[in-house]
DNA sequence: AAAAGAAGTGAAGCACTGTTCAGAGTTTCA
DNA sequence: TGAAACTCTGAACAGTGCTTCACTTCTTTT
């Protein structure tokens, strides 16, 4: 054995890959998936365009672990809001709160998540996404539906339809937000999302 | 003059055309944006890829015009409804009803037009697309408000909403519908759509 | 220090597709 | 009918971008 990887050079390694996610995140966040070429991604992350292939077998594993990273992220963070305390009713509004605000603080990202155009690959991760999302707002719903706060209805379409509504919302909010109207934005979201699961104006 | 294109001739050519637009719809519907090649759009109108070129400048003018007429019959239909008889409450749940409908009958020109992979060209015209739906929802939950039947609420979000919100669920309903489960689909979609727009639910 | 092995390089290779164009076929008109 | 004008063809061309690979550079081990 002539030749083993020491640890130090492992983490190196490690590091490089870690490195080379995050900045093609970046370029995907900032001119899309189509846009991000294979030179352009090495470009940012300050190697040649053959290293790339030192630590992904094909661009499109790594569009796909790029996906997956940022899209669990999201789904991490709506989870332990949905999962959190407060009635059904107070953890949706709060969700969709949260939703919004974390697309519109990195639109880039949320477009690319969302709606940007990509190849067959991140297309079937987006699909993933969109029903894990959906699946957690689900579950809340027949939570709000089984404590009488929210009226009988099929969970799994209000929830498809408020990641479809919200993310409708977001990809084109309707010229480009402000600070002052970023505010009023989500809260007229909330409203609309409350209404759609049925919830008691009056209570909300 | 020796040569002018004859009435006969001007109508020959005028029907390649509409064959070319027709074939190549049906081309994207069938396989999407994508995979619809000017080879494979070609060769289903029965004519050789360079023949495309005497009806259109670029591939993705022909893309352009294929979009359009689909987008603008769906348009038509919807406005059709929205501006029909009846209060803005029961128009929006016949314009949601058709909307649906017409998506499930034909999901992969739905698809096309919603959400499928395209060049920027047609991403453009889908912005567009989705503008008009917008707006056109958005004019009759205002004209609701106004009639005291919706409470009071950001129209445009509400619209979006919708959009986004039946768009989510058609282009992927939750499994293959049949014929009995898409009523009951419209059913829910629709009950949730008034929701969304804080339509009275003892008068829906 | 030197051999062995691995990572990094970047230009060339390659596949895929939209587009062009010279020639063949068709239609018009004197 | 014959010449002119136009349409149609499909193979060749060209742009794009992913991937490969011979080579260089760096790290490890004896």
């Amino acid at each position: 054995m002539a030749y083993r990887k020491t640890p130090a050079e492992l983490r190196r390694l490690e590091a490089a890959r870690e490195h080379l996610v995050a900045r093609a995140t970046s370029v995907v966040a900032e001119v899309g998936w189509a846009q991000a070429s294979v030179t352009a991604v090495a470009d940012s992350a300050g190697i040649a365009a053959g290293s790339v292939y030192q630590h992904f077998p094909s661009k499109a594993a790594l569009a796909v672990e790029v996906f997956r990273r940022a899209a669990g992220r999201e789904v991490e963070v709506l989870g332990e809001v949905l999962h959190g305390p407060g009635d059904p009713v107070e953890r949706i509004g709060r969700g969709v709160e949260v939703f919004a605000r974390r697309a519109l603080e990195n639109r880039g990202l949320a477009y690319a998540l969302l709606a940007a155009p990509a190849e067959p690959a991140v297309g079937a991760e987006r699909l993933d996404f969109r029903r894990r999302y959906r699946a957690l707002f689900a579950e809340v719903v027949h939570e709000g539906i089984a404590a009488g706060l929210l009226p009988e209805q099929n969970g799994e379409i209000t929830a498809a339809a408020l990641t479809g509504a919200i993310g409708e919302v977001l990809v084109d909010p309707l010229g480009t937000p402000d600070e002052t109207t970023t505010g009023a934005l989500i809260a007229e979201l909330t409203a609309m999302a409350l209404r759609c699961a049925g919830a008691d104006p009056a209570t909300a």
